[in-house]
DNA sequence: CTGTTAGCGCATTCAA
DNA sequence: TTGAATGCGCTAACAG
């Protein structure tokens, strides 16, 4: 049996549908004794709007896209819980897409939001911007989440990872640690590049000399990462991981191996899952404000549909988070 | 400026929007020329259809709602991976909502998706599905998630979380321990319930006493119940925890207390989160194949939608994994 | 094979 | 204050 309709409301209360719609959506210039009458009716019946009726009418659609890239654990449930605190608030429904291999897939995948939610927030670290986007509805509000990418034509949420990436390193330095290796994200993620651009940066300031290892911000390219400093034993006394994943797997190896880390061996990530507490010994990092994001997006694309002008934020700052201490004898 | 609608593309091609429509829903009954035509149009006015019209004309959205508590961590983004895995292979979107608090914002919440979603996936171990589903238009498919709870009229995805109880506690006495605590969740979660209920039948059955320590899911709860028994010093020599970060509180008290972790006591959690085999000594646990259960969900959903008849499964067994091993001196 | 048209459910003008 | 009528963008039934 198909749903009640506004239609059915008006003549169960034995009116028009205009009076159904002005009492539902709260118009001032009804009787209160038909307002009575509709609500009753409307209640007799289970009746609900119809979205898709509704957005068609109204062209508002009342609901934010969110398109992800393949995120994991906390990451992923801290993000999405900010985005949904503020758009509980807003009225707002999230709709959600994760995005897939290819920048194809996902321009797909954008289309089909079309006429089905108000507005984007876009987290695409891999993928080009400028390409997602061309093949957009221009009418489309989005906004980019962390991309780092310069010189958008849409408003950004930024996390300043270069600058976090200096502070650990300079923490690093400060305790002690001079041949600091960097395990990198994937080539070709802006927050990874970022990350290595700030190692890059504190180090030359610094007057030491880099080193990176390539890896993937998965726990095994830490664990390889480490496995060949380990082999080398070419002087390495410190790794900086570009995000905790790979910190952990680094760990893991060090502690298998005998390496005292924190001590002779200095470590730190970046993100501060979790994890990076709870192992053992715990993990020097990087707080991002994941959840903070997710909100100050939805905000933001909030405000941006609203037609308010969007209050573009500057960069969310990581916080140093210290777990280890000193090098060992220093 | 406005995105292009069918009749923008139908003027543009000089043809009708019927055809228009036609071209790009992949009727056959067109000749190749006029197919050109449109397809060329339409790519050059960038157009993509609304799906609000869409969902309107079609009766069908093309979308899936969920409908989830306040998951963390690689709980939450291994059930939305499951799902939006298999909902893109059936083209469905994902319509995501947390719920909050109480149960009539629950109802709210799911009220908001009629007309913009084709079937409901439902999670929610702490509100009674009835209770959640009265206020429904029952003409919306929905199926429940890991709820344990009998009798009801929708579908359900079910994991054996009694049964799942009882391979642990069987496991830990089969290693050697006799005296097992268990760390229960919160009260009125069915889930949780029915881990308790397997840790009793199971205890029960071995001609042992249980003891249970009410907890709440939470890390502390797990910390308080560890402390608690330690103070007693009462001859408890394990502790089987309703879920993986509660196992993992007590972990971290009993080892700053130097107690024995897998020797002198027992200990198991349960959901094999991925800080169970991280931390130390590493945890064991049931695992539940998390993202499988979404697929499932989302599979099952999307048959009922289609009108074919859902295969209704049968429940999800968990894995034990075992990662300690026999109670020292036995 | 193609065009015309009705109708999906709702909000909203315009009249009354 | 209320009702009748129009249109939002699209699909499908019907005619041609």
């Amino acid at each position: 049996m198909a749903s009640a309709t506004i239609r059915d409301v008006a003549r169960e209360a034995q009116v028009s549908v205009a009076s159904v719609s002005r009492v539902l959506n709260g118009s001032d210039n009804v009787r209160p004794e038909m307002r009575e009458r509709v609500e009753a009716a409307s209640r007799r019946l289970g009746y609900t709007p119809h979205a898709g009726a509704r957005s068609l009418s109204l062209s508002r659609a009342h609901a934010i896209g969110v398109m992800l890239p393949d995120l994991h654990g906390e990451f992923f449930s801290e993000f999405v819980r900010g985005m949904d605190r503020e758009a509980a608030k807003a009225g707002l429904q999230l709709l959600l897409s994760n995005m897939h291999a290819d920048a194809g897939q996902a321009v797909e995948a954008l289309k089909t939001m079309r006429g089905r939610v108000d507005g984007l927030i876009v987290m695409a670290p891999d993928i080009d911007p400028a390409l997602l986007f061309s093949h957009l509805p221009q009418s489309l509000p989005a906004i980019l989440v962390s991309s780092d990418c310069e010189g958008s034509a849409h408003p950004q949420i930024q996390v300043d990872n270069m600058g976090a990436a200096e502070v650990i390193v300079d923490h690093l330095v400060a305790s002690g640690y001079r041949n600091i290796v960097h395990i990198s994200g994937p080539a070709g993620n802006r927050e990874a590049v970022a990350r290595e651009h700030g190692y890059r940066e504190a180090v030359r300031r610094h007057g030491l000399s880099p080193r990176v290892i390539q890896g993937d911000f998965s726990e095994e390219a830490g664990t390889a990462a480490a496995s060949e400093i380990l082999r080398n034993r070419d002087g390495a006394d410190a790794v900086f991981a570009a995000n905790d994943m790979m910190a952990v797997g680094a760990l893991v190896v060090f502690r298998d191996a005998g390496v005292a880390v924190g001590g002779e061996m200095g470590l730190a990530g970046f993100d501060d899952v979790p994890l990076a507490r709870l192992i053992s010994p715990s993990l020097t990092t990087m707080r991002v404000d994941i959840a903070g994001i997710g909100a100050r997006a939805l905000t933001m694309i909030a405000a941006i549909v609203n037609g308010d002008t969007a209050p573009d934020s500057e960069p969310l700052r990581p916080e140093l988070i210290i777990r280890q201490t000193t090098k060992a004898g220093k």
